[in-house]
RNA sequence: CGCGGGAUAGAGCAGUCUGGUAGCUCGCAAGGCUCAUAACCUUGAGGUCAGUGGUUCAAAUCCACUUCCCGCAA
């Protein structure tokens, strides 16, 4: 099954760059959909997004549509006359006359084991949400949200320490390798519909998420600040002023202070259900971050006192 | 010209408003105490106060510009 396929390839983060760059040396690329370019950061520079990069790095034509309810994108992308439409994170929509334009239909990387966290956010939910297991779905798209039929699936292990964007970058290699397998075998693979009774939710995070709420379990504040790293990151409050929590640890031993009290010079805060979670590297408004020795060098925070 | 914070010893900060001897907490070095220590005590080294220009008898501090870092918002 060696033959070359002509690729359309739709995605826009870090995410999917990793399988773009996956399928160009083998397959031919014929042209990569990505969202627009659009303003980033304190000057508002526009920015193109990390497949848009890769796509002009390997002259691939780039295509930026808005959207494909207008019939001469779709004409456009037609005209293109691709084997497969591969999608991975792109962050658009497609239409059920998008989805019928690929001779082998439009092929889609997920990042959880569905049915399991259909959604935009299944990465960093999978964290947040204290799972020990997570994977990558290749899936055979349709017009519902990541409903579409299980085409190939690999499990990996969440550690208890691993970020967001650690476990993004090895979820990414997976989809990668998994895309290609796909492709090789697709022969003799058969779809299999997603059972969808045991479907969940991973929905786009919501900024006041972000906020640590010190009752509930150190557990749960972990995964919470594990999930947001390194953005936007978990916040909490010390009088009125913000600090952005970067990485922290839980205690195994009890206290019985009110949530949010904190318990010693480790920077060891009361949580809920008497949990115990130790801020090992915190960011102050304007400032870097920090290991939690230097940051308490300059900071003045007393033992007893409370975080929001 | 989206809004805002910042640059002072190896690290983190105060001092800037109100110009006049360079400070704090840590780290580092030496010595002391100690069975011992990341604990405690004593002493010490370490600074072009981001850069350039201006005001002034005198600038970390006031004024102008430059560079770099960070938060918000998107």
């Amino acid at each position: 099954m060696n033959k070359k396929l002509n690729i359309v390839f739709m995605g826009t983060p870090e995410f999917a760059e990793t399988a773009l760059k996956a399928l160009l040396p083998i397959h031919n690329v014929i042209a990569v959909y990505t969202k627009e370019p659009k303003p980033v950061g304190r000057k508002m520079i526009l920015t193109k997004s990390p497949v848009h990069e890769c796509a002009i790095q390997n002259n691939i034509p780039v295509y930026t549509p808005k959207t494909f309810k207008d019939e001469a994108i779709v004409n456009q992308l037609k005209g293109l006359n691709p084997d497969m439409i591969i999608v991975a994170a792109y962050g658009k929509i497609l239409p059920q006359n998008v989805l019928d334009i690929a001779k082998f239909g439009c092929i889609n990387i997920h990042a959880s084991i569905l049915p399991k966290l259909r959604g935009a956010n299944p990465i960093q939910r999978s964290i947040i949400n204290g799972d020990t297991i997570t994977g990558i779905t290749i899936m055979k798209m349709d017009a519902g949200m990541d409903t579409g039929d299980i085409l190939l699936q690999e499990e990996t292990e969440i550690s208890n320490t691993i970020t967001y964007k650690e476990l993004e970058n090895k979820l990414s290699e997976i989809g990668a390798k998994l895309i290609l397998k796909y492709i090789d075998n697709m022969g003799s693979i058969k779809p299999i519909k997603q059972d969808d009774t045991r479907a969940t939710l991973a929905p786009k995070l919501q900024k006041e998420e972000a906020i640590i709420n010190w009752n509930n379990t150190a557990n749960q504040i972990h995964n919470l600040i594990r999930g947001l790293s390194p953005h936007p990151y978990a916040t909490c409050y010390h009088n009125n002023n913000p600090l952005k929590i970067i990485k922290s640890e839980v205690v195994n031993d009890t206290h019985n202070f009110e949530p949010g009290t904190i318990l010693n010079k480790n920077m060891d805060i009361a949580c809920g259900n008497n949990t115990i979670l130790r801020i090992l590297e915190i960011q102050k408004i304007g400032g870097k971050k920090l290991p939690i020795k230097d940051f308490l060098n300059g900071y003045k925070i007393e033992i007893n006192e409370k975080l929001q």
